[in-house]
DNA sequence: ATGAAAGCGCTAACAA
DNA sequence: TTGTTAGCGCTTTCAT
């Protein structure tokens, strides 16, 4: 804290006002002389007054702050989303403290330290897990979901379409005429992943392909895990003809794979990943993949956020965002039995 | 703001005892009768009190906050500082509001909001601008810079030491027989650039290799910025043995340049880069890159802004970390003319 | 248009 | 060991 900052009674002694006086001026009443504002202005400038934060929030009754608890920092897509929150709460005049909880114990600490102690007015969670974390939330605090089913009628959550993105996916693979199409999920511990591997299941379904379980991996979201995947797939025996990848990070652990194997990517496995990030047109070959924009659902998740501080009514109780195929080079003609 | 939250009169008047009282047991004062204690736990537990945050900030004049303040939080090299200051001010009790300025003008208002109006208690920026940014911060505030020299003999500073971090992956270079070694840079308006480039130029002038501006390119930290100059390079007839970029993702867009011009990495064209990112061994190929550890840095910041907090004795100007030259399947026997 | 008084929820003296 | 009295810096009545 810096010393013996000025408070609005120095500004008043200085000015020649009652303190009162001063607090209109900052918080822009018309109540006021001009001339009267003048004075007051020129000591605030002339002390380098500024408000305090913290009695305003003590006096208001609130901080003006959200927060914003995610897995980790460092995941990409978390940092988007958590970007886009932080300028549209901005526009809002709010400030967003974003922290991440990486266990379940980690979470509920920061969640008594922010909504218990009273550090903010809202929270959002980017919450993959599919778990009952969000009971350790007291039921009316200002509360959005970002990246998972609401498991709760009252609680509002904003994503990704992942049924859909993934069917989308693995609807243009197999319209490519890939029939032997591996999947390699995220953690099935989390909606995303438990999501995309339904809509896998419907485009494969819809097209008359069996669903196989031996060709079905669960990876970590790692580029790593992407690697092992196609590693064990080669190794059992069961060639593919394309991926798909949950994320562009695993997809790149195929490709990784791919290349050790000899193995021709598009030629002889076509590899497709969702998200898009700024280094999948770089890949070798270039992904193709799913884009998804999030930001956007940051500034979403921002704006049903702000809805529900200020009680507007509130019917926006899930938002799914739909993504979009960017065609790159990593897919190509398969098999070519398909025709139904 | 959660509605009517529970006060410490609330829980004294349930305990029959004062305020104060109640103010002792959750501070852990040992000034307390166990069986005193007992009874305001009791209430504490019945009413489902928690200490509001704000009203500790307002009667101790402390928030117990931090601010981080960097360019963006999507870099993984900042979100890796970031989450490292996290764990870290956690450590210390001290929660970190993260937030990203990407211009001057939202830095100046970023400053205003968490330090003119006294929502943090110490700043840490992440600011790898080479301008006079930090005179925007009240002196004797509690700041530590993260990857920029510090300009100020008061200011701490704490970052990568780039010079010798850029000498060594030059010699690493030039002790593989390269003595045609391009350099892209990131902004030159960096600071981290700069001496990084000072570091490039020291290696050659100790082998004897003259500085030739012409293979020199200024980039932007992206993969394409990367890429533009290679094929710039090679379009201007001017074909290097090697190149050093001055971070992995425009390693990455050199790489994906030389593909392009069929190029042989390591045989044809050598590339080294900085970061060490999660991603740089999974490129084709595998990227030789100097090995940061930036949660380390980041931890080391807080460390250092609350010994300034603490008015403990802060000798500690400026520190520099090293880094670790982590060699993969980019750099190979360059041209063979060297030998003194 | 301005001022005076009270209070937000807590901690920090000081008393008892 | 416990209670009482004052603030922290602001906003919010209610007067004037």
């Amino acid at each position: 804290m810096a010393p013996n900052r000025p408070t609005i009674r120095d500004v008043a002694r200085q000015a020649g006002v009652s303190h009162q006086t001063v607090s209109r001026v900052i918080n822009g009443s018309e109540d006021v002389l001009p001339e009267t504002r003048a004075m007051v202005e020129a000591a605030i400038e002339d002390l380098g007054y500024h408000p305090s934060a913290i009695a305003r929030s003590m006096a208001r009754g609130s901080t003006h702050t959200l927060a914003i608890i995610s897995p980790n920092l460092t995941d990409y897509t978390f940092a988007s989303v958590i970007e886009g929150a932080e300028v549209e709460a901005r526009q809002h005049g709010y400030f967003v403290m974003s922290s991440s909880a990486s266990d379940p114990q980690a979470f509920r600490e920061l969640v008594d330290e922010l909504v218990g102690h009273g550090r903010v007015d809202g929270l959002i969670v980017i919450n993959p897990y599919a778990d009952e974390r969000y009971k350790l939330i007291p039921r009316d605090f200002p509360l959005v979901f970002v990246g998972a089913r609401s498991h709760d009628e009252k609680i509002c959550s904003i994503s990704l379409d992942d049924e859909r993105v993934a069917y989308e996916a693995t609807r243009h693979l197999i319209s490519l005429g890939h029939t032997q199409i591996a999947l390699v999920t995220g953690p099935m511990t989390e909606d995303c992943s438990q999501d995309r591997t339904g809509g896998y299941r419907r485009a494969l379904s819809e097209a008359g392909i069996p669903f196989n379980k031996s060709i079905v991996f669960e990876g970590d979201w790692s580029a790593s895990s992407g690697q092992a995947a196609l590693v064990a797939l080669l190794e059992h025996g069961l060639p593919p003809t394309a991926v798909f990848a949950q994320n562009d990070r695993m997809a790149m652990g195929v490709l990784h794979a791919a290349r050790d194997a000899n193995l021709q990517v598009p030629q002889q496995l076509s590899v497709i990943g969702v998200d898009d990030m700024p280094l999948s047109s770089y890949f070798d070959p270039p992904l193709t993949t799913m884009r998804q924009d999030m930001p956007q659902i940051g500034q979403e998740a921002i704006r049903m956020l702000m809805s529900i501080i200020q009680k507007k009514n509130v019917d926006l109780q899930g938002i799914k965002f739909p993504a979009q195929l960017v065609i790159r080079q990593s897919t190509g003609k398969g098999g070519g039995s398909s025709s139904g």
